[in-house]
DNA sequence: CGATTCTTTGAAAACAGTCAATCTGTGTGG
DNA sequence: CCACACAGATTGACTGTTTTCAAAGAATCG
């Protein structure tokens, strides 16, 4: 399994066999089954975690039970609680496995350790951080800005492979919307597209 | 005016005269006026932005012409765009004074460089940033769960410096309201608060 | 095959957005 | 110093959309 995170990583830097064998050693194989979880909130999360196979999910309850998702994590995207991890605080967030999934687990201070010692890397897990805060960014621009159909729309234009692998009531809880009205923005939008 | 930062820093961390020194060296003082911009959508941002005095809001112009407020910096906190700044891209995002205020720029190269060299700096920043990435994480939570009543509440309890002196329509913006629904809302809660 | 889970559709109610008019306070220029 | 313009806030009436509730039709899974 690790296979996936050498690939995802030689695609990106230039590792000597060492540095990879010394990522290698100090990772954790994880197996989740569907609906299994990986984090529950009040836990502190404590990992860097890189999804090999599968999707996860991580999402919030509010004070009326509802689900409000605010990722999805394919193979070859990372998951967790970055708060939970640097303030070392109960996580408010739950993250579960949409399918049966393989997620590699680092240890924070082996994962540290390995960026203190190995630049490329580290430039790397930078650069993973500035553009997940864009893409948080980006998104709450959609939050407040978009319509819904707009939303909608944006999110298949970027996230495809998501959109066709889960349930639409996620998405739609994803985009802040019911799910009723998302399955009707979906059927006018068709007509649009095909006048 | 670097006395406000100067301030700002002791309170967290504890530098030499000498590093406080190299700090102050290469800060620039840049004083805008009311309405005065600091960026403008189009251009790259290249610069760390520590706000001294004043008020500025961040803000991006959609499509239809509306603007939407990411974000306002008050006095001892920060403006900017990292994405522009990391990526050196072009910024969708404008950044103007709602008062007139004084803000402390340092160079990127500038910026890193005494970040290397300053373990204690570098701590400092790199929590910024974890705090910022949290922030924007809550906010977006808050725009796809919360309803407007409890954006309204939740933007008092969490802002109330920032609430006492923005206008109420930029309020609305931020929070992607529009500014009528937002009066209406204020004149219900105050009710329902003296029953 | 039976049972979840997911999706679609309908109708009614609740809600926020829009348009428009009015009111207030502030500040500027004559 | 006043008058006028302007930015901000409030309110009403109306419109359009979204949510909610409910029922029922697909699809998937054990």
């Amino acid at each position: 399994m690790f296979d996936v995170f050498r690939k995802y990583l030689l695609a990106k830097i230039s590792l000597s066999q060492q540095d990879m064998q010394r990522i290698e050693s100090v990772s954790i194989v994880k197996k989740l089954s569907k609906r299994q979880y990986l984090l529950q909130q009040g836990d502190v999360w404590r990992y860097y975690a890189f999804v090999c196979q599968g999707c996860l999910r991580s999402y919030r309850v509010d004070d009326k039970g509802i689900d409000h998702i605010s990722k999805f994590s394919l193979e070859n995207s990372w998951a967790g609680d970055r708060e939970s991890l640097e303030k070392e605080t109960a996580s408010h967030s739950n993250i579960d496995a949409l399918e049966d999934s393989v997620v590699l687990l680092f240890k924070k201070d082996d994962f540290d350790n390995l960026r203190k010692t190995m630049p490329v890397f580290d430039d790397l897990i930078e650069n993973l951080i500035h553009r997940s805060y864009a893409v948080t960014q980006e998104r709450m621009h959609a939050a407040i800005g978009y319509t819904p159909e707009e939303k909608y729309r944006n999110f298949i234009k970027k996230y495809p492979d998501i959109f066709n692998r889960v349930p639409l009531h996620m998405i739609a809880s994803y985009l802040g919307l019911s799910f009723e009205t998302l399955t009707r923005i979906r059927s006018q939008s068709l007509k649009n597209d095909r006048p």
